[in-house]
DNA sequence: GGATGTGAAGTCGTTCACAGCT
DNA sequence: AGCTGTGAACGACTTCACATCC
């Protein structure tokens, strides 16, 4: 299957190009990207404190992880420390940035105008963070027109989904924000696909299908509450 | 610990008392869960359709996951098939219910009124879920007086969060979905450990810390976007 | 016959412990 | 002396394979 090639391709490339961010050994595990995203969180807290270095122990702390684990996790990606001294802030945070993809400004699509879909074109934490929302579409789009985006006084008019694929070209989506009804929430998708717009995060509590080469996460708000229910239930 | 006394509880008792949720070994993965989760989604759906009966191969192709892995998350809390045939599905969906704690309606607060709490406050998804919002609280209710939640017409007034102990007692608020800013999400959460309410889903990206007994749950967006920017990036 | 329930095997992720740098 | 980077040990979850039962 299709993952094997990618598998295999990357260790057999790894460590070739340098300054291009490549995997050190071939597979890297979902929670380990998780933890990047937290570090890099808590790295950036740190460089706005002013500090300078941090050891893995440090990170591990505030990140309630094992520092062990912090090694383990960067050196899926290379060496970032010096050792006995340990990371320098700034540059890790540049770093796992990097990595996780975010030295570019990726452009988002919400779909579906209702409650979530409106909260997620203003949603605030999307500005610093390199995410971007440059359309909204709904089936209905008249009952909303008007509706504008709260972030930098810029709007952002909500147009019809038959629009998604010209629209997405034309702005360079790469991301679709599926916040439809669970119901039309594969057909959103094919519309996606269709266009071309790779990723996909999915807020409708419904599977969605894709071909190989498109990647979709979910956001089940009900799926994460049932985790809660059990534990108070239990605990 | 605390959990320890739990989990010799429940090894020993397991399966002595008919009817009631017990475990049948001692420690259940959080993944398995999850999956109880989306296990119970498409038996719902089943039911609905009509369907009778159900293999583990047929839920698994359904879940996208290993037959095995159905069964043996089954296993954990007992015996729920027949063999030779596979498992009766209403039964199934109300056991799996059962486990997750479901079998009751769950009351919740949520606390911070900006765009996604206001979402949340009409997410329709809640009702057929058994979870219900029955307050809202923000530190600033006069800005938002009169906003109401749009599920069965009935009116959700906004509170202000310093009624949180007093409103969460009356009404019996065991989940709090904490909707503000990052600043504000570990006062919140102390509000709510005063007031006794075990259950929080985060929805503020920062790291909430609370007393053994309680549980947090996150919800962040940006964690699952970074998740995606990485495989868009790698893949 | 056919699907469940489950010990055993396998795979994957985490933690340990220490060699190797600075 | 101290902290990183990493092979090895460990532990946890998943899958296999088959005995068991309807």
């Amino acid at each position: 299957m299709g993952l094997t090639k990618t598998k295999e391709f990357n260790k057999f490339f790894s460590n070739l190009v340098k300054g291009v961010t490549t995997l050190k050994y071939s597979k890297v595990p979902e929670a380990t990207i998780r933890r990047l995203s937290r570090y890099s969180r808590c790295l950036e807290e740190m460089e706005q404190l002013g500090e300078n270095v941090v050891s893995s122990a440090q990170l591990a702390n505030r990140c309630k992880v094992n520092p062990a684990q912090v090694r383990k996790d960067l050196a899926y990606f290379g060496e970032f420390g010096i050792r006995g001294v340990g990371y320098y802030v700034k540059d890790l945070f540049h770093d796992i940035r990097r990595i996780l993809g975010l030295n570019k400004e990726w452009k988002m699509a919400v779909i579906g105008m209702g409650n979530l879909g409106s909260a997620l074109l203003s949603y605030k934490d999307f500005l610093k963070q390199h995410y971007k929302i440059v359309a909204a579409f709904d089936i209905n789009p008249p009952k909303v027109i008007g509706r504008v985006s709260e972030k930098l006084g810029k709007p952002v008019e909500v147009l019809h989904i038959n629009r998604i694929k010209e629209v997405a070209k034309e702005r360079k989506i790469e991301i679709g924000l599926i916040a439809t009804p669970p119901s039309e929430a594969q057909s959103v998708a094919n519309l996606l696909i269709e266009a071309e717009v790779r990723g996909i995060l999915n807020f409708a509590p419904a599977q969605i299908m894709v071909p190989e080469g498109f990647m979709v996460k979910d956001v089940f708000f009900t799926t994460i509450l049932d985790n809660l229910a059990y534990l108070l239930s239990n605990n």
